[in-house]
DNA sequence: CTGTGTGCAAAACGTTTGCATGCCT
DNA sequence: AGGCATGCAAACGTTTTGCACACAG
C-alpha cells in the first residue's frame, strides 16, 4: 500500500471520494503488519468513529483490493485476511495462536516449477507459508 | 490417504463403522488429485447415493481429517479444500480457473527461515503456492 | 447538482451442531 | 443389544447485497 497521500490521489483519479471513514481505514492499514481481517479493521476504526458500519469497511477494503493496493489472502480457514504490503513476501503462521509473521527473504533463485510444468503454465509468482510454533506458544 | 482396505481397518480399530456412504466417500477420495471441497465430494457421492446428505460427507471428512488420512487446506478464499495426499507437496493454482496442480519437487534444501527467526520459532514445515495461469486459460 | 459512499437490514453462503432414527458390528 | 452413523433442520459466523439517505467533488 502506498502512502495515504498517494492513495488519496489514486482514488480521486478513479472518480472515487475521500471520506473521514476511508481516511481512518487508510490509517489503520498503513504500515500494518498484523494481517487483519475485515472485522479487525472494523474494530480499530470503530474506536475513533463508533458509528462506522462494517459494510463501509467491507466495501472500502474491496475497493482497495480491486485497485491492487491491498491483498486478500486465505491462510487460516476461518476468515479472510488483508495485507497492505503487496510486495512479494512470505508468511510464517503459528499453528497455536494463528499469528502471522512476515518473511522477506528472497527464495526466487531456488524456487521454480519443474521445467515440464513450466512449459504449459505461466507463473506469476509464488508464496511460501511456513508452519511454525512461536516462542510464546512453545 | 491409504488404500480403502487399510482405511477400513483403521476406522474399525478406532471403533468406527463402515457404511456404504463411507465406502463411496473413500472411493471418491482415492487417488483424487482434484483437491475437492466438501461440496464436490457430496456431488460425486450423490450420483451413486442420491439420498446421501451433506452432513454425512461433512462429518466423515472431519473424521478422516482427525485421523490424519486427509488434509484440509485454504487456498482459494471461498471454501475449504481437502487433499487425500498427505505427503509433503506443493500446489500451483490457476488464477483464472482455480484448478490446483500438485508439485512434488523437494525444495527443503533451499527453503528455510532466516536464522534470527528460526531462533524463536519451531518450524514444522512449509508449503509453496505457485500462482499460475494454465494452458487452457492462457 | 451529480454520483459515489454510508449504514441499516436482510440475504446469501459455507460450515457446524442437536437430535431422533437407522444400521453396522 | 449397544453404540456409532445418518439425515434433517436449524444455528452459526462471515461475506455480500439492496436500498434510502448523506455528503464529497
Amino acid at each position: 500500500m502506498e502512502t495515504i497521500e498517494k492513495l488519496t490521489k489514486t482514488l480521486r483519479s478513479h472518480g472515487m471520494k475521500i471520506t473521514p471513514q476511508r481516511l481512518m481505514i487508510f490509517k489503520v492499514l498503513e504500515n500494518n503488519t498484523s494481517h487483519p481481517s475485515a472485522e479487525d479493521v472494523y474494530k480499530r476504526v470503530k474506536k475513533v468513529y463508533p458509528a462506522v458500519s462494517f459494510t463501509t469497511i467491507y466495501k472500502t477494503l474491496e475497493t482497495l483490493r480491486k485497485l491492487g493496493e491491498i491483498r486478500e489472502f486465505a491462510i487460516d480457514d476461518d476468515r479472510k485476511h488483508y495485507d497492505p504490503n503487496t510486495e512479494i513476501h512470505h508468511h510464517a503462521i503459528c499453528s497455536a495462536c494463528k499469528k502471522i509473521l512476515d518473511v522477506f527473504e528472497d527464495f526466487s533463485p531456488h524456487v521454480k516449477l519443474p521445467d515440464f510444468i513450466e512449459k504449459d503454465y505461466t507463473v506469476s509468482g509464488f508464496q511460501i507459508s511456513f508452519f511454525v510454533t512461536c516462542k510464546e506458544c512453545n
